[in-house]
DNA sequence: TCAACTATGTAAACACCGTTCACTGAAGTC
DNA sequence: GACTTCAGTGAACGGTGTTTACATAGTTGA
């Protein structure tokens, strides 16, 4: 089993090592102080060798989101793993939540992954187009297809999705339906109709937000304690599905 | 009325020139861009002369910041008076559509003022604390309070305001009333009660993650024309005060 | 086994960067 | 006109990404 040369394994530990220095220094100074010297000197390294396994400072910082973005479907998954299977709004809520606690307490690869205008550095994971392009992606909105799978009788507020999305909605109504189904709850796009796809996208828009404004600290005014707007926010986003609790 | 000596004259010259240099090199380049010595190459003068006006690169950015938020507030005031005095949903519509407009067409300073990790650059101006922190943030809000307060009668879905935020929401709420106040229409707590700053805060999360998520290019599937997405957003946000149109 | 090859590291150099310090010279003050 | 204030300079320190030529250890095949 162990095919690989003595070269190769030490390549993927070095490999390894080097992402991991390149995260701690994330964390601890932030964007700006993870160079490529400091992660060689941290390695005991210079700093030339690590363009054996980057081209560059940027690809690096590509491949550590990369990183994050698994590291964080990880998480989400865990969270998810510990709430019952048919509990589809808890799953939800476990999600969301697990989102923002991860935000607030990694504040630097949120801002990496997810508040970078570098393009390169938001779409993660080899995945083909026409694909969610994250891990994390994958992990959220996935729940959020099933939950409005298993509920797509109680809504029908059709009428506001406009028109010019039809096209775009629908071809993320195809991967919904492909992830949903991937997992084994088989769903059509009878019961993931473009009105509730477009009812996801405005969910992520508002867990962004909040998300967001409170890590960057940007709400109008000192929000003393944001959980539990956080919590009514979602309560309203799952209530608007058109359901309330069971 | 030119009281300035000659020697302050030359100064506030150098001062305008050098945050000149640093906006065109944040916008064409980005943040790291921003060199103490690319703006004094450009300037024809040495890095260490910068020094007589800014403590550090850090304080140049933050004072950059500043600029930026008083360019955005004169721009959102600008759309503000093509709109009549008394249309109040026109003038949501016009700051609304603006602060999109300015993001997209600004990139770089959207990422610096609002999606910054540094809580220095957020708060822009020299405001008083318990005030709107910067100058952006006035015009959004002031329109949104006068807003509100003009159709107070209409809604009243009180009951969803968590408690524990009573304390901040009381807090913004004067701030917003004294806002409104200081442009002639006066409001009382009566008629812009907590429901509503709450509203306006949800309002803002919804707006900024939309905003957000366009400049970064994070939303879950590839939006071929997000302006009827937010268009349509913002009907919705307008339509939850308890009015449609006139 | 040993030569050929490849992958991984090095040292030196280049052109940048923020920042500090001693110094110059012009502008303002009395 | 002497004195002070202050914008600007040049040199220097330690840091950065990146390229180049070179060494050497690991792998491979005859």
């Amino acid at each position: 089993m162990t095919e690989a040369t003595r070269r190769e394994r030490l390549r993927a530990e070095t490999e390894r090592d080097i992402r991991r220095q390149a995260r701690a220094l994330l964390v601890a100074h932030g964007r700006d102080a993870v160079t490529l010297r400091a992660i060689a000197r941290e390695l005991g390294i210079t700093a030339p060798a690590l363009y054996r396994y980057y081209d560059s400072r940027e690809d690096l910082l590509h491949h550590l989101a990369d990183d994050i973005c698994a590291d964080l479907a990880t998480e989400l998954d865990a969270g998810l793993g510990r709430v019952p299977e048919d509990d589809v709004t808890g799953q939800v809520y476990a999600v969301c939540r697990g989102f923002r606690r991860w935000a607030l307490a990694h504040p630097q690869e949120f801002a990496l992954v997810f508040a970078s205008t570098e393009t390169a550095l938001g779409a993660c994971g080899p995945d083909d187009r026409h694909q969610v392009g994250d891990q994390f992606g994958r992990v959220f909105l996935e729940v959020a297809g099933r939950l409005i799978a298993s509920h797509s009788a109680h809504h029908d507020h059709g009428d506001d999705v406009p028109g010019s999305l039809h096209e775009d909605l629908a071809v993320f109504q195809q991967v919904l339906i492909g992830a949903v189904n991937a997992r084994g709850v088989p769903v059509d796009a009878g019961e993931l109709p473009l009105s509730a796809v477009y009812h996801i996208t405005q969910s992520w828009v508002r867990l962004y937000g909040h998300v967001a404004l409170e890590v960057f600290g940007r709400f109008p005014f000192a929000v003393t304690n944001p959980e539990p707007m956080f919590d009514s926010m979602l309560a309203q986003i799952i209530g608007e599905m058109g359901f309330t609790d069971d």
